[in-house]
DNA sequence: AATCGAAGTGAGTAATCACTCATTATATGT
DNA sequence: ACATATAATGAGTGATTACTCACTTCGATT
């Protein structure tokens, strides 16, 4: 219950919405994220924020717009500043070590789901039906974050601290273990015990293991 | 438009079902993947399926029972035959090095995914909001699969061609870049073009380096 | 205190929803 | 050819849908 709150005022701290459009906004996020979009109903949105169902549409013209109304301002907001601008401090932070690098892109991922968790289900849920929604995000995914990346990694390679194959390939196979685990860890077993220092320790090294330079690399 | 009436009759082909109902589990699945299930009236699927909306409800009580009568089968009859005990076969069959044993894994599961992409993508859909249905999948991955995967990989521990790391990691670690793969393969950038047979031979040596004992490694 | 625009309301709209049922068409066995 | 059963139909059901609009309330400015 708080944590849509704490969503809502991250991501709309700036406009100065009204009481009611934030307990609208709350609701939405919460119902989308509960039951999906199509199976809410503006009805019952109005009726968990305590609104008139009139009140919605004096905001948003259609129940789309809602949508688009939530899903977009994370996207660009949070997405675009939030997501790449800290990915980029970590990239630019010149650790010694790609697997220190690795440690701290994993912590900060890791907070990100943890506390979007609910709108990262909307937009997984809703990017396949909506053309322009996923092509929108792509973009900012190839566009921004993975230039990026490849540019990082080829500095470790010619450190000799990374192996000499194919910059994508070693990003595709480090996002792949990053994602993978963490989906895991918060989406498919949330409810599991889990290690999580033990956890992402091994993952690393196994990331490690994978794509770093055997000349420099430690025992297991 | 074929594919779907492939998996049908893949589906039920034991079954006899008469004309009408093959039409309206076609369009049904049709309409499902493309739109979402809550998105999908039933008159659009007697629409599609040429059929009078009332010979659906003569078939399946609900909605959600049509629902229920085409990922029940898969999942039972598919993902428990035709996945389980494909992957049994490939898991008995004692492939020298692990490496051969991954490289068969992928290309079965790649088939599975090309062959049933609509009926994954209903699954995977509708996997959040029915909890009896994630409970059976989550069942049917962690009983069946599961264990075979980590007997297995024991085996070739003891044969010194894996990583004494934990058994589970292992089978974490692989199961992850497949499925993760594949998934970016197939269902993110499938107009994207690939080089299937380099980037296999890329993964399973990148996973291959995460697990595979470095004695018996071969040179990059 | 009066004014005015914005915010909020809730009864009302046509359309659509999942679903029913009396009736008709079709297939099967004798 | 006839009887019986099952399959299929489509007009019709009340409920619910997203959305509208005439109206009231609120809050700030003068």
């Amino acid at each position: 219950m708080e944590r849509f709150e704490l969503i809502v005022q991250t991501l709309f701290e700036s406009n100065n919405l009204t009481e009611k459009q934030e307990q609208i906004l709350k609701a939405a996020v919460q119902l989308f994220s509960e039951k999906g979009y199509a199976a809410t109903s503006t009805s019952e949105i109005a009726k968990q924020a305590q609104v008139a169902e009139g009140t919605i549409f004096r905001h948003y013209r259609t129940k789309k717009e809602l949508l688009l109304a939530i899903v977009g301002p994370f996207m660009e907001k949070i997405a675009d500043s939030y997501i790449v601008n800290d990915l980029t401090d970590l990239l630019n932070k010149d650790y010694q070590r790609p697997e220190d690098l690795l440690s701290a892109i994993i912590e900060n991922r890791r907070d990100i789901i943890v506390q979007f968790l609910p709108l990262l289900k909307i937009i997984f849920q809703e990017l396949p039906f909506h053309p322009e929604l996923r092509e929108h995000f792509l973009q900012l995914i190839s566009d921004n974050m993975y230039h990026r990346v490849v540019e990082v990694i080829n500095d470790y390679q010619q450190k000799g601290m990374l192996k000499k194959l194919p910059p994508t390939a070693i990003a595709k196979f480090a996002i792949t273990n990053i994602l993978g685990h963490l989906f895991t860890r918060y989406v498919l077993f949330p409810h599991l015990e889990w290690d999580d220092v033990r956890d992402t320790e091994q993952l690393i090294q196994l990331i490690m293991n994978g794509i770093g330079n055997s000349d420099s690399k430690v025992e297991s």
